[in-house]
DNA sequence: ATCATGCGTGAATACGAATTCACAAGAATA
DNA sequence: TATTCTTGTGAATTCGTATTCACGCATGAT
């Protein structure tokens, strides 16, 4: 049988509203009955009941986190544990707990859709999709509900989201290559449908602009395996042949190494590297890879801070959407050339 | 304002028990009725509330995940990231929610566990431990709180948990790389006190009885670096070189990769190597490196039926502690001598 | 014809805490 | 002394749903 507040009373001789009171910590309680309370509560280990205060005070103490994958999706995917990660990181000795939800289709996302926003469930939502065009974003902003968007709004500037800035991230790269010395840069990309390829390589675009004449860019399928043929069989075999890569991700840059390797090159002496991410095989080959490191503390922080600010009800700072910025870490890989030729 | 079942039931002119009724599927309600009541329900909008539901039911449809790791500490671990997705897989479609914590310190632990578990906000409770010497063991115990451990009960047999057969996994490693013809088989190992090192390396002696005289172990840190050096320094310039190396984790194995190639040693020509865990690193060496596969699946599919089963009433099926065992994939870094060399 | 049985329904209550409201007792003011 | 104004407290109500209980009606057995 669960100690409620209605016990506490009894036992200490007081009404059950004065215990609610000491427990939220109303100041109108007399000091010598709070302490008596206080005493009763510590003596009978009492514990307040979650879903009843819910349910009287509206607020569930539970942020959803709703991600679109197919089964098995995530294992793989170091975003992804990378934005889980942060999230409960944030939300350490914060008042809310992390709610996290995996769909699969469109069907399921409706079911969850009511299960978890309008069965109250959770206080608010982040929703993480390279592209807002779901009905779900319309049916949340119908329904006034809070939610943040990681991810590209498609210019749904009503919408509170944030995301990496991945055109400000493909010219870092560039740029950064340039600086090095190197003159010819390719881009290794992923395949041309999907957000994060276009945007970096929007980035790309803009860096070579009055730099660099032709532009010169490969689209593979995402994964190492995929990017070491493209890069032996397509980019080593190519009539102008580059001396650096800017390519769409570390897995694929390793594949990229693979096949730079496998043809007698070295890095960065025949062909400067420098990819995305800053996952932890970065620094497994010798030198290590450079990379441009994605932030995604600050990007959680900021989604996080929205969003809770949402639902207490403040006008979160700041404009609705925002890019977080991202940063080099410049390894091995993209050393300038005379330096790695000495 | 919310509606209420109330609402519904006043709408289509029956009781707020009979709109209730027809809710949770009880089947006696006359189909008239039930069907009028279910098209004022969906005219309507009508969303159960699952705060006021759990509150009277008892369910709140909600599993809980508490991991204990410092600030940060997930986001370059795959095995969480695996464990976690794994568990969302599980959850697709079914009655509960994943609720996932992290804590910090033993302070935190207490805290959360008063938060989630004695608040009744969660139905069960994974917990990812190495050990379960931990005092909320014995707390979720005596609270007759369902629970299941993802680890090392320490010889507790009266805890439901589920586990990597470790020992298993260790023996699979070094047997494998004696069928292909290695003889001098070494383990390098991470901290001793950390219980997968000594579970893998228990698997390595057992395997090593009567086919090597002498145990070749090495203990390093956690971490291609240190791995490296520690292959570099001290498994390299040894008076008795080993001929293959069982290795605790893919991201070590990267790091003797390092070391090895740098020494100018071929692989496996000159040295074996196996892992555990075959993480997407493995695949990122020319050949790939072998590796001991956890099977995290089904792991995570064992712990979260007994969990459910238990939170449901039933006897879960099968013994208290449940081994997973571990699968080898053989790539080329455990090719047989003999291949390895023409 | 009579009585046990079963079914469908609504009134009432439970779940546990927060909140509203009214009402004491005491202090401060006139 | 009579009248406000505090301040602390408890009775009652609320949140939205599930469940218990009792009642009325119809069916079937005797």
């Amino acid at each position: 049988m669960r100690i409620t507040q209605a016990d506490i009373a009894k036992i200490a001789n007081v009404s059950q509203p004065t215990v609610s009171r000491v427990v939220s910590g109303d100041g109108r309680v007399e000091e010598g009955i709070r302490q008596r309370v206080l005493e009763v509560m510590r003596a009978h280990n009492y514990q307040p009941d979650a879903r009843a205060r819910s349910l009287r005070s509206k607020r569930a103490g539970l942020i959803g986190l709703v991600v679109k994958r197919p089964k098995g999706g995530l294992s793989d995917d170091p975003f992804f544990a990378s934005l889980i990660s942060a999230i409960m990181d944030f939300l350490v000795g914060k008042p809310y707990h992390l709610c996290a939800d995996m769909t699969l289709d469109a069907q399921s996302q409706v079911g969850l859709y009511d299960e978890l926003l309008r069965s109250r469930r959770v206080d608010g939502l982040i929703l993480v999709e390279s592209e807002a065009l779901d009905e779900r974003v319309h049916r949340l902003q119908a329904d006034h509900f809070p939610f943040v968007l990681i991810g590209n709004p498609m210019g749904n500037e009503a919408i509170w989201s944030v995301d990496n800035d991945n055109v400000l991230a493909g010219r870092i790269a560039t740029q950064h290559l340039f600086d090095q010395g190197f003159r010819r840069i390719g881009f290794l990309a992923g395949p041309s449908e999907t957000t994060v390829t276009r945007d970096r390589l929007e980035g790309y675009m803009q860096a070579i602009r009055g730099r660099q004449n032709l532009p010169l860019v490969w689209h593979s399928d995402f994964g190492s395996q995929a990017a070491r043929e493209t890069t032996r069989e397509r980019i080593l075999t190519a009539p102008n042949v580059p001396d650096a890569l800017v390519v769409l991700d570390d897995f694929m840059a390793m594949g990229a190494v693979q096949a730079l390797r496998e043809f007698g090159a070295t890095i960065p002496g025949d062909m400067g590297l420098v990819s995305f991410n800053d996952s932890a095989i970065c620094r497994l080959i010798e030198g290590g890879l450079s990379s441009v490191s994605l932030n995604i503390e600050t990007l959680v922080q900021t989604a996080c801070e929205r969003l809770v600010d949402t639902i207490e009800g403040r006008e979160p700072e700041g404009p609705r959407r925002t890019l977080i910025p991202s940063a080099l870490v410049s390894r091995g890989t993209s050393q300038p050339r005379e330096v790695a030729r000495r």
